[in-house]
DNA sequence: GTCTATACGCCGATAGAC
DNA sequence: GTCTATCGGCGTATAGAC
C-alpha cells in the first residue's frame, strides 16, 4: 500500500509538470509512463483514465487552496490585512504547486468538461467568494473605493496573482513575500507616486 | 481571387474561434473543415499545416495590437496618459480580436514550437518594450513609483488586460471605455480609498 | 503491480478525379 | 477550388501472462 500510495504520488506530480508545461491535451499517457518509469499500461492499475489523472491534480490543488484561505479568514482582521493575507497565500500555493496552478489556470475548457466537474464548481466558487466577501467588507467599512465594481476589481487582482506562476520563480533574490507586498502595494495603494504632501 | 481571399479568411476566423473555445491541440482539421463548411483536405488548398493557419491566427493579432501601440506612442504624452492610452488600445483590440487574443495568451507553449516562431518573438518584443519604456519614463519624471520592479508592475498590468477577455463581455452596459478607466485607476490611484484629506 | 501485445479510432496530410 | 478516398502514425484503453 505504501508502495502504491507512492506511485500514484508520483504519477500525479509527473502528470502535473507535463500537463503544465505541455498542456494536457499535448500530454500522452506514454509521455506520463515515461517519466514515472513504467510502461503506459500500468498507470490504469492506479487510475480509470487519463481525465481522472486531470481531476486529481485539480481538486487536490484547489483542496489546499482552500484550506489557506479558511486559515485565514479564521482570524480577525480589517479587510486590507485580509486581502493581503489572501494575496500572500495564493501566492504561497503558487510557490509550492506550481504545476497544479498552471494546470489550473490554463486548462479551465478542458476541466469544464470532466464527469466530476461539479466538486471542481463548487470549490472555484467558495475561492471567489472568500475574495468578493473581504472586498465587500473593505467597501462596507469605508476604507476601498465604491465607485469602482467589486467584481471588475477581484478579477483584476485574482489574474495579476494566478498568472505570476507564468514568470515568478522564488530561486532569486525576489522572495514569495515581497512579491506579495508588491502586489498589494499596487492594487491597493497604485503605482502613480504618493502626493508629496 | 476575391473568392480564395473570403475563404481563407473564413478558414481563419473559424479556426481562431474553435482554437480559443477549445485549444489548439484539441481541435483538429475537420472540425474547422465542418465550420467553414468544407471537407478538410480542402483546407490544404489555402494553408499547407494546421500549424500555418495559427501562425497567420497570431501573426495578424501581432501586427494589429502593434499598429495601435504605435499610433499610442506617436502622440506626446503624459507616461500616465500613455499608459492609460496603451490600456485602452490592448482592451479594444481583445474586444474586436476576442478569439485571437485567446490564443494568444493560452497558447504560448505551442507557439513557441512552430516553425516561424522568430518573427512572433520579435513582435512581442516590441510590445513588452512598448510598456516598459512608458512606465521607465513616468519614473524617470517621478509621476511613477519607484519603489516597486518596474517589470513587475509590467506583468501585473499586462495580465489583468489580457485575462479581461476571459471574462469581459462588450454587449452589457460596462462599455470597454470604462473598463480602460477603471483598470487604470487602480493600477495608477490604488483601489484604497482616497484619503479624506 | 508491471509487463507484453494489441484493439480500435481519430489524427494530419496527400493524391488524383472532377 | 472542392471532393473522394485513403495512408501511416499515434492516441487511449484493454486483456491476460507473469
Amino acid at each position: 500500500m505504501a508502495v502504491q500510495g507512492d506511485r500514484r504520488t508520483a504519477i500525479l506530480r509527473c502528470s502535473a509538470d507535463l500537463f503544465a508545461r505541455q498542456g494536457v491535451a499535448s500530454t500522452t499517457v506514454r509521455q506520463i509512463a515515461d517519466e514515472v518509469g513504467v510502461l503506459s499500461g500500468s498507470l490504469y492499475h492506479h487510475f480509470p483514465s487519463k481525465d481522472a489523472i486531470v481531476n486529481e491534480v485539480v481538486t487536490a490543488y484547489l483542496d489546499l487552496l482552500l484550506s489557506r484561505y479558511r486559515e485565514v479568514m479564521a482570524v480577525d482582521r480589517t479587510p486590507r490585512e485580509r486581502l493581503e493575507q489572501l494575496i500572500a497565500a495564493s501566492l504561497r500555493v503558487a510557490e509550492s504547486e506550481p504545476s497544479a496552478t498552471v494546470v489550473y489556470q490554463n486548462e479551465m475548457s478542458y476541466i469544464r468538461e470532466l464527469p466530476q466537474y461539479e466538486a471542481v464548481k463548487a470549490a472555484a466558487a467558495e475561492v471567489q467568494q472568500t475574495w468578493l466577501s473581504v472586498i465587500e467588507d473593505g467597501r462596507a467599512d469605508g476604507s476601498f473605493r465604491d465607485d469602482i465594481d467589486p467584481r471588475v476589481f477581484y478579477r483584476f487582482v485574482r489574474d495579476a496573482v494566478w498568472l505570476s506562476v507564468r514568470w515568478y520563480r522564488p530561486e532569486g533574490p525576489y522572495t514569495v513575500e515581497r512579491l506579495a507586498a508588491d502586489c498589494a502595494s499596487i492594487f491597493l495603494d497604485g503605482y502613480a507616486a504618493f502626493d508629496p504632501e
